[in-house]
DNA sequence: CGACTTTGTAAAGGGTCTTGACAAAGGGCG
DNA sequence: CGCCCTTTGTCAAGACCCTTTACAAAGTCG
């Protein structure tokens, strides 16, 4: 039989609703005065003063002077301070693991990485450990929490990775073993959904629907933001895109699979073809040197016909998985990341035309298919502003 | 900037919470005690007294005798009546409008419908108003409400129809049309969502994680449900997967494109398909009559090596699709609906088969692609369902 | 300067859940 | 059967939190 837990409501939480109502009212729309907290929330200003009493004592809130009169008394202002509090975030990569401290405007404090070297399981493990100690170490304010955005499926709220193939993680419980060592409140999301976070909060985008952001890079995957929250699916397994298959030609696929949408629309993809190519045509002018991204990247620029194809081929399979993305969500926002889109606009007018027309007219009007504007920092900076949403009930915002 | 408005919590809300948790937990529960309700839901003893109170005072929750000791006073059965309240659902269709009076557990209490004979817009809703009348006069009971299924884009919440190109309706307020003639509270969701719906609560499949429930005839369409609840995305646009590029066969399709996954997949591909290879093939035993479903349907079910083909070749481009859902939404539930699952096992398999090589395996092996449990009823049924729970906090169930 | 407006706070009030107590109603055991 | 124990359901008092009402403080405007 269906059925939804659902909690009681009690005194505490019409409380604790409403302090983080106020505390986001004037987070996002600082500076105001209480009386302008009471009319934006429909709370009295009593109840208001009586609210941002506490969050002063928090230090969550600071009177920051008096504003101008509009023919009484001057209010007095309110803001939240960027360094009430400090936040952890952290970027797992198969590669390297890279951390900062950031406050709650998502300005980076401090920095700190490491290189896993091979290590994987066990040993990448203790080297998190190692760097979230770091971290929390070198924080100057009370941290709200570490949110680690990783790759791999991983269970929730235990945080708990079901299956990290890069980094051999199988059921291991970095949530729990991360929230013992600091015992502060931790959360572990997946690194998709932690870049599309990222875009959500400092992209600039329209956040009034819901978005989907596509990482292209050696893999493919997505992360989905539906009103300020990731969808994270059953299992985290929402955003899986990279293995669709896409095509009949005989492709192998590291998953086991074959015709993958990575098998053809990857950075992967288009190195290896690209290969291919450069073998067959010994005249090429990428000939002789290692293939690389960046000589691609070099010769695409310039116009070389054979990187032009390479590069503008890959970007069909992806446009019409995108646009069964849209088809299903009946999302607005597309952003695309991750490498692939140094290619630039070339690439994204090939990826747009054929999204167009592999949906619904009528859905494509007004969908949106563009670059993100995040940085490195994107992964951890995700993951600091889910913490922040779950622990402070606050939306992170640029 | 990101902006999610948030309602300030109040006393009323705590009250009107509770009420829905008491209420919902006799709803799926019953028989249970006060005593039981209060065990399950963590309020006091007191307080569940007293909310019952006022459920009893509406005729939502009656006592039922006394159920056996455990060793103290004997506890005072609770229940819902299944006729304490009465909903008014209706299917939208393009031939015909029917509708039907249903009780709190589903049961169809009365039914009537009207066909169309070609008649849309105004003319259209007009006799939609009419049978909401009839049936809103036939009901037996205190009403909940009215809830409306019919194709189209529908803006929520009011309940006005955008576009729904067979009825010829354009940003048509049927919402508040229907509400201003009854005065009760309406709801206007599309006929996928509804049905979507139905599956949910009386389809008896896993209702723990988000389904996607397809329904393949005429078109291809599909609805979403997250947690007892339907996903509508953007202006209802989530599950318009039925123009989603299939193929690059140059196949025209009625919304203007071609390699829709309709002019391939759908009954109505099926069938002109069909009717092309009958042409050229004289000698087939298909020749000579009109080729409706069930002319096809019974050469099918008889081994017809050219029905067999047509039908077999309509499964993949669909399992493809279903696999890019899967992947996107992370479901483990795909809930296959329509005219053409008809065709049974043998078209089942081949969906299949290909939705499970084209989706990373991981995902796959969790999911589940079977036929729907629901019949003729569906639509109105699932509208009822959802007004159920938008208007009384329950979640309709079987 | 005085009337009016706006802000912020204080005291009283009201709704809702909880606590503590108890009567009612049953079982178990001597 | 009678007593004690358990369980149920209710009542009264209390606690929590928002609202109402009132008012002092601090400003503008004429």
């Amino acid at each position: 039989m269906p059925t939804a837990t659902l909690a009681k409501a009690t005194h505490r939480q019409i409380r604790r609703s409403n302090v983080q109502l106020v505390l986001r009212t004037v987070y996002e729309s600082a500076p105001l005065s209480r009386a302008d907290v009471a009319r934006a929330t429909g709370l009295t200003r009593t109840t208001v003063s009586d609210l941002v009493e506490g969050l002063i004592a928090d230090g969550l809130v600071v009177e920051a002077g008096t504003g101008p009169s509009t023919g009484g008394k001057a209010p007095i202002l309110l803001r939240v301070p960027a360094d009430a509090r400090q936040l952890v975030g952290i970027d797992v990569d198969r590669e390297r693991l890279s951390g900062a401290v950031v406050d709650l405007r998502g300005e980076v404090q401090a920095r700190e990485s490491r290189y896993l070297h091979g290590r994987d399981g066990e040993a990448a493990l203790r080297e998190l450990e190692a760097l979230v100690l770091t971290l929390t170490a070198a924080a100057e304010r009370p941290l709200v929490g570490v949110g680690i955005g990783t790759p791999g499926l991983i269970e929730q709220p235990s945080g708990r990775v079901r299956w990290a193939v890069g980094l051999d993680w199988h059921d291991t419980p970095v949530g729990e073993r991360l929230a013992a060592l600091t015992g502060l409140p931790t959360i572990v999301v997946n690194d998709s959904q932690a870049s599309a976070m990222a875009e959500w909060a400092f992209g600039h985008h329209d956040t009034s629907s819901a978005m989907i952001v596509v990482k292209v890079g050696v893999g493919i995957g997505a992360g989905i933001v539906i009103g300020g929250r990731v969808y994270a699916g059953d299992d985290s397994g929402a955003g899986e895109i990279g293995h669709t298959r896409v095509t009949d030609e005989d492709i192998r696929c590291r998953c086991g699979g074959t015709g993958c949408l990575e098998t053809v629309a990857s950075l992967r993809a288009v190195l290896q073809r690209a290969a291919e190519l450069v073998a067959a045509d010994p005249g090429s002018r990428l000939s002789g040197r290692p293939l690389t991204q960046a000589v691609l990247l070099e010769a695409f620029r310039a116009d070389d016909p054979l990187a032009r194809e390479v590069v503008l081929q890959a970007a069909p399979p992806l446009g019409r998985v995108l646009a069964a993305m849209i088809g299903t969500l009946g999302a607005r926002d597309i952003v695309l990341i991750g490498p692939m889109t140094e290619f630039g606009q070339l690439w994204l007018n090939a990826v747009r035309v054929e999204a167009r027309r592999s949906a619904l007219p009528l859905l494509m009007e007004r969908s949106n298919i563009h670059f993100g504007r995040t940085g490195d920092d994107a992964v951890a900076l995700g993951a600091a502003a889910i913490l922040m949403t779950s622990e402070l009930g606050l939306a992170l915002v640029a």
